[in-house]
DNA sequence: GATGAATGAGGCTTCATTCAT
DNA sequence: AATGAATGAAGCCTCATTCAT
């Protein structure tokens, strides 16, 4: 807390008018980071509207590798289980919830493998997670649109071979 | 310390005789389990010597997940970021080096697409990382055998339509 | 102090204003309650001017507990000894003066040993607290006359038989 | 807690090794004292086993005031009602169970009052109380015997002439 | 070499007091 | 003169580390 009301430039208790406790800050700056990246990914999703199945999910990582790039500190601590933030985040609902309709669209267009179900949308979230790692294995940074049309591919295309 | 002392039955003291510090002590925790699951690992992978490729990745997850299953505590912690697990755990670098040896030989066998390269390795990790995470988000739990054959099966073939 | 100032209806800076610190507030209040206490002893005394010396005492009494009964909090605080009530509540020497102006009035009238002098003062003043405490060891109530009758009677009387 | 442990000569830290937190400590404080007065009191109560009644409220009053000497800060703390120490202290039911079987042998010896009941062991217990408040009010100091005796003598005899 | 009581820095929280508005 | 957000000293407690036995 002393170092927070340091970075904040006011007194520790300061912090506790506005917050009951710890754990009170921390949501509240979690959930504020949230809301944040979450209006930016709607508002990219409105502009995708008339978009095609892919295009929207294209577009849809790509708003969210930038995010990402922006919010690094925010992301370190999102992506760790680590107790008390697990508690918190509760595991990305949002994210996931978007992912599904999105998905749910590729449905309709008929562009999806009939067995791709929720669990898929698991999947491709933690694909898009795992895109984030680059540098900790030593792969050298991609820009965000790169990283979304990759993660796509990937994702609608497999890895074999004979692919679309 | 001291619950870990209990644990062990020794008395604090005893385990700084040993360990120079806290870091040191978790550091050395994390490499024993590291090591035990690294070893069942290799043990398969040299089972799957003469299988196909696809048949050494679903081999190589199941025992992964089967692993996973066994030593919950272990992977709980080794998957958070959270700030000192990071430094130690030094991103499986081994994981990535067995699966990166694997998909060297889906190219010899050419059934993996031309630009397969390190990068591919990285997001495979992570979808199966995301494979155990489906309690976190409501589905409900599948064997390691199912789990490992719906991953590569998304992993190879994608979600779009007209897979192979 | 936030909450004297809520249940003041003012802001807490506005205490500031009228009082030095936590401590003058407090006395203040304290002296407050004291003058209301005493006013009314001295209303009673004043009532009693022509009766005689036991019932001077009863009625004295009397009042006191019923005054104690309306005013639990008050009291509460001024019995303890506890630190800063200490400072402040300054030892009652408001009712052991009135106490010892009556108990010169029952050596007029020659109805007190002799050897009664100002120790029994305090004394008599501490059997009054005591009468307050029976709840504490679980002996049922009783009223404020009948409390003071049962007082006056011990004090005057003694608990011995056929007394000297 | 800092200050306790530095008159105690020990680290904070220390302290929590031996009770759980500080409630649990001044709890084994204050029954500690009171453990020791209460031994002191039984003591002279079996010295004094086949002495008259009136010299065994003498003796144990004797005791007491001697204790109360040695041990200011206790009975400082011990005769507040201030918060804390009225949950622990538990209105000392000790001592008072003590008086009741003194008053009781009075009652079988016949030289008290018919109606003397509990309640006047409560007003007796604090009759005593306010025998060591005298500096308080300005009185000069009694030793414990005097103190004693005259306590006694009150009680018993009263303060009126040629009672009842 | 093992033991575990002692240590005290550091963490969270409260609350009397201040002072710019 | 009133306001109440800001302040930070002080309080309770935890726990990694030390060291005498």
């Amino acid at each position: 807390m002393a170092q927070i009301a340091e970075r904040a430039g006011v007194a520790v208790g300061t912090l506790y008018n506005r917050f009951a406790d710890r754990d009170a800050l921390l949501d509240e700056l979690l959930a504020e980071r949230r809301r944040e990246v979450l209006a930016e990914l709607d508002r990219a999703l409105a502009a995708l509207e008339s978009a095609s199945f892919r295009e929207q999910l294209v577009g849809f990582f790509t708003t969210w590798f930038e995010q990402v790039d922006e919010r690094r500190q925010f992301f370190r601590l999102l992506f760790s289980d680590a107790g008390w933030v697990r508690k918190r985040a509760q595991a990305s609902t949002a994210m996931f919830d978007r992912l599904e309709s999105i998905l749910k669209r590729g449905h309709r267009e008929k562009v999806l493998r009939r067995d791709v179900d929720r669990s898929f949308v698991l999947t491709l979230l933690w694909m898009a997670k795992g895109m984030l790692q680059r540098e900790l294995y030593g792969l050298e940074p991609i820009g965000p649109r790169e990283a979304a049309r990759s993660l796509v591919s990937l994702f609608l295309d497999g890895a074999g071979k004979e692919a679309r």
